[in-house]
DNA sequence: AATGAATGAGAGTTCATTCAT
DNA sequence: TATGAATGAACTCTCATTCAT
């Protein structure tokens, strides 16, 4: 066999794996989300799947590595997209309404995986824990950053960055995590934004940021 | 036997009762504190609580039932001492600072039991689900009740006292689900709560309010 | 409850422990003794001991502990036969090959269970093997001390007793592993017992000894 | 294609298969030696081996082929070099310690692999056990007529010479079986074969033989 | 009222074997 | 000739639940 063919052979091995493992989160996800990530058996993921359990352990070396791969995808859409939502805005308040607007977007479409998240920490291991939260803090970083930002501008009122931030993090999981209650309220993601952005942006904006802005 | 006796004895099983029950969940939820509920046995909770497991069954129907009765003690608490906290306080402003601070002093009392409803809430059943959901509203109710007040005194910003109210609550069970970032961060309960007063409360001040209580 | 009635309830228990252990041990022994140690699934073990299977995990913490049980109560009978057999005999002579007699018969009642413990050395956790190898040095002991007897009354050519104590056991147990050997050449217990003392007792008498019991 | 390409293929052929089977087996031994038979999988043969699982299935039709392969390679040293070393010696007496000598240094040199014939027993199929059985008394063989022409000679005491030489095989096995009490007890090999000469070797010798050669 | 022995379905995981490439 | 992805039955072990005492 020549190395052409090695070569080949090797993308196509690589092409197929990154295939089986999208395969195989997918149905764990989907699987998780509806019964919770206990309730949900190898055998079960296989079969949602559509391969076998002896499979599952040739991706994963164990149950927890699906679980912390189901999380890990949700936590890279928001490294990935709130940033990008930021460049899009120039105004310093705007980008923290444009980050908070993001962040709860990219929550909204991963309500169920959100809530594994918080609801996997007791049963992972403490170095899959480690990683989960480490993540997180990336994801939280642009949050404080763009706060950061409008405080040095002087577009807010003295406030504590990394708590404002937290807040924003927190009440965007909230979103996931109360969902029967906004539901049950019959309140809808864009207005549930638009709450916020006026409960704890607002609120903490200058005189003159809060002006400009015009949201008052 | 006579009726007396009767009664004398009905009122012995009562107490008995009311014993082992609390023997039971309270050996429940201290497995379960540190282990996730999940990882807890029937007979781990009945040799923690020093009975045989066909007692357990004597008094829960089955595993939720205690799962059940574990949250719902902490709920207790909640419905029992934030009301007596803003009891406490005349000044409207104050009733939400006391309101918001028992809220979170009560968290950080039963921090791991409120990680477990969170935890929980996938793997109950409709009915067990629906039992601590409308529980849980009656927590929020007070906080609610008393930025309406606030709001109705000309004390605060125009703002959604739904919003602001779960947003408090939010904000407290998040001592509880995130603590491993506020221990991280070096931050403790009294000056958690006094960021979150500063970022979420005082933000939404009235002018007049605020000159008021001067924490500003 | 009285303390009369406990007393009695824990003798049940343990005469019930002990019932259900020997229950257990004993179908675990017969079907690895037809299949091999590693063939035998603790559903079968169960299934032949008329339990279920968690019932044996009540009874034995794992899979190990069913095996060592098994081995163990083997070396017990030695541990318990072949001295009586030595103290019915009063020649040193005889006090050896008296030995050596019952081991040999011991090793025949449980010929499929000593070729067990043969065979489960390597799948043995390091603590189990010490176990039941320091079992087998006990049952080797009788067989030292006899031959070291007859030794100090002059009656062995010089010879070194751990060694002749040692190959005396060996070839005892060699009856059960090569069990087929003896079947093909058509040689019965009773004849391999008596070519044993012929080869490896009678060639390391000493004159007076040889002459005194006629053997040869 | 001419047929001498075709010869000169299937030399080439062969060869390969040659090579391959080699390079299986001495890859299984090496595992089966440390961890035990049981325990070692085809996966983990065809790493150690460097090829790919399909290919342990082109040279051997089963797992059992590989077990069965790894002990006719141990057997057969024995026919090789048990004969060569009887050739090299001339007294009869000699003949029989030099036999016993080398077939305990085979079995020194593949010590794991004969405990793996022993364990192996049981598991194997029956024409699989057959086929060792048969070879193992192709090893004895060379024994018992060393035995055997020295009882001719007059040289040994009456004594059965299939009996001692089934012993001396047996005691050869017994060092690798009870390596772990000979390393316990610090006899290494040249000790334990000494002790074995002189206690079921010399024990048998008539009196001109032990006289003649001088061991007593 | 209380026990705890007993159950058995179902969990995660392994591995001999097959087969399309 | 050689690969290794894929299979799925079988393994050990756990645990919610029952019931005779």
């Amino acid at each position: 066999m020549t190395s052409e063919t090695d070569d080949l052979n090797a993308i196509v091995r690589g092409a197929r794996a990154e295939f089986r493992e999208k395969q195989i989160v997918d149905a764990a996800v989907s699987l998780m989300q509806t019964k919770g990530s206990h309730a949900v058996s190898m055998q079960a993921i296989a079969k949602s799947a559509g391969v076998s359990v002896g499979l599952l352990y040739k991706y994963f070396s164990d149950r927890e590595q699906i679980v912390l791969a189901a999380i890990t995808r949700v936590l890279d859409d928001f490294r990935l997209r709130v940033p990008a939502a930021i460049q899009n805005a120039d105004d310093p308040v705007d980008r923290i309404i444009a980050a908070f607007t993001e962040f709860c977007r990219v929550v909204d479409e991963h309500r169920l995986a959100v809530v594994l998240t918080y609801q996997s920490s007791r049963s992972l291991s403490r170095s899959g824990l480690q990683s989960i939260q480490s993540q997180e803090l990336a994801t939280l970083q642009p949050l404080i950053d763009v706060v950061d930002e409008a405080a040095a501008r002087g577009d807010l009122r003295e406030v504590d960055a990394g708590t404002l931030g937290h807040d924003l993090m927190t009440l965007a999981h909230m979103w996931a995590l109360k969902h029967w209650y906004f539901q049950q309220t019959g309140v809808g993601l864009d207005r549930y934004i638009d709450r916020q952005v006026r409960t704890v942006i607002v609120g903490n904006l200058s005189d003159g940021a809060r002006r400009r802005v015009g949201l008052d």
